[in-house]
RNA sequence: GUGGUUGUAGCUCAGUUGGUUAGAGCGCUGGAUUGUGAUUCCAGAGGUCGCCGGUUCGAACCCGGUCUUCCACCCCA
């Protein structure tokens, strides 16, 4: 049989991994810095956790696990006969792999409520599965990497986590637009139009400005069963780029207010950041569960004009959530870093640290069987001194053994003949440069030559 | 989930209206070179043409199905 991995999944390289470890590494770094506390979830929930929480859309594109044993005994025989899928799946199945980090963090609080002091600030870097229809920077399963607080309504973690989003992308050297908007803005704007009920019609059309032009979301309004007028207040909307503006067309909205006012304390404290931080009324995030700000975060077109992504970190704040699992009423709040859209993107602009691809120091090879003995002694010496050595296990040629180290990446070999064995003075050559020098055993333990 | 697209050597790809034995570059293995990789020269190995079925005297090529890739929707990291 032909070997194959489902479709939507990857396998990865060793230098892959490193890389992708790295980006992990400087996010895990900043979630640390910020008084984040990992917490890990299983990846399987009970479907009843999952379904609903993420619209219609969303409750799709979950991955369903079967149940174990004789599963179709449980389910009507006559539902089963006519092909009924809906209501035939919640008998045989009532698992499914985890959508997002952000519903099983609820259901975690939720669950464990009288063990967490509130505020409470956790991280996860893991994977995540989507039942989608695979593309470039979309994949079946992928790794989000979350920051979220659960327990406050302050907007000082609204500014917080503006911050962090601005300090990873500087760290890896990107150079991003972080867009914010706030939910209740959009409600206002819905409201303004006389189409309160609408708002998800309504943001979602509108959230495709950029894509499809103004015309083309005034006859998605129009297609969606928005009334004529009610497409012409919304209209205004869609030109304006800042809160002093918009501010004047939702005078009459209440929660439309609220939202401006959250949005400006956020502004107001943020500071001075790396990347461009803009207001964009456009901004909607399909998740049902957002009830404040929303974040979104892409690549700076203007700075890295040939990267067409999609976004690459998203948020916001979910009021709500943990009162769906029938916990207290806790507000969260909370961003998510697409590491895998991040690495497409640092791959393309080359943006990787020449180093997050080699984890050896040294590589010893050895000219014979006596020099391997010899060598095998060294290299436990320069482990046990802290560095990262490897051996080729067999006195071979030594161009077949060179041309190892440059597949390993070696970025230096230790050449290991009767001379270097009975000298305790070693060859060592810079694989980039071509370089010999000769080494002391202490020069060798101590790295950094 | 809807519409389209792709699949030939390890990789990137050629392959004539359907006609004998399917090619190239890179990579790989060996040698030139028994203590020097990435650069040179020579030789060699490697393919049930994604898979299943159909049409045909004959299919990498035409048709159907299926899996996969990528793209546009939908939605999203």
């Amino acid at each position: 049989m032909k070997p194959s991995i489902p479709k939507g999944t990857r396998d990865f390289l060793p230098h892959e991994v490193r890389r992708r470890d790295y980006i992990f590494d400087v996010i895990r770094r900043h979630f640390r810095r910020y008084g984040f506390q990992p917490i890990e979830t299983p990846v399987m929930e009970n479907l009843s956790t999952l379904t609903g929480k993420y619209g219609e859309e969303g409750d799709r594109l979950l991955f369903k696990v079967l149940n174990n044993g004789d599963f179709l005994r449980k389910a009507d025989p006559q539902q089963l006969a006519d092909q009924q899928s809906d209501a035939v799946l919640p008998q045989i199945s009532k698992r499914g792999l985890r959508y997002d980090l952000t519903v099983p963090f609820a259901r975690y609080v939720v669950m464990h409520q009288n063990d967490l002091a509130f505020p409470f600030k956790r991280y996860a870097i893991a994977p995540v599965w989507r039942a989608d229809r695979p593309q470039k920077g979309r994949y079946n399963e992928f790794y989000q990497c979350d920051a979220d607080v659960v327990g406050s309504d302050s907007l000082l973690y609204e500014a917080e986590l503006t911050q962090l989003l601005d300090e990873v992308f500087a760290t890896l050297g990107l150079k991003t637009v972080i867009r914010l908007n706030n939910r209740k803005i959009l409600a206002g704007l819905a409201e303004i139009a006389g189409h309160a009920d609408r708002m998800m019609d309504i943001t979602i059309a509108i959230d495709k400005l950029d894509k499809i032009g103004e015309a083309g979301v005034e006859k998605e309004l129009l297609d969606r069963g928005v009334d004529p007028a009610a497409v012409d207040t919304i209209k205004q909307f869609l030109g304006v780029t800042s809160l002093e503006k918009v501010a004047p067309l939702l005078a009459d909205s209440e929660v439309g207010r609220r939202g401006i006012a959250e949005l400006q304390a956020v502004f107001d404290r943020v500071g001075g950041l790396t990347n461009r931080l803009e207001f964009d009324v456009t901004l909607a995030r399909g998740l049902d569960y957002y009830t404040g700000c929303i974040y979104e975060v892409a690549v700076d077109t203007d700075a890295h004009p040939d990267i067409r992504m999609g976004s690459i970190a998203g948020g916001g704040r979910y009021a709500d959530l943990t009162g769906i699992f029938g916990g207290r009423d806790l507000s969260g709040v909370g961003v998510s870093f697409g590491a895998e859209r991040i690495y497409d993107v640092l791959e393309e602009l080359e943006l990787f640290p020449e180093d997050a691809s080699k984890d050896l120091d040294y590589l010893l090879l050895c000219l014979d069987d006596e020099s391997l003995i010899h060598g095998f002694e060294l290299l436990g010496k320069l482990r046990r001194a802290g560095r990262n050595a490897d051996l080729y296990p067999e006195a071979a040629k030594l161009g077949k053994m060179m041309k190892y180290a440059d597949q390993r990446n070696a970025p230096r070999v230790v050449i290991i003949g009767s001379r270097e064995a009975a000298s305790m003075q070693y060859s060592v050559k810079e694989m980039a440069t071509g370089e010999q020098t000769t080494r002391s055993l202490r020069e060798l333990e101590a790295g950094s030559l």
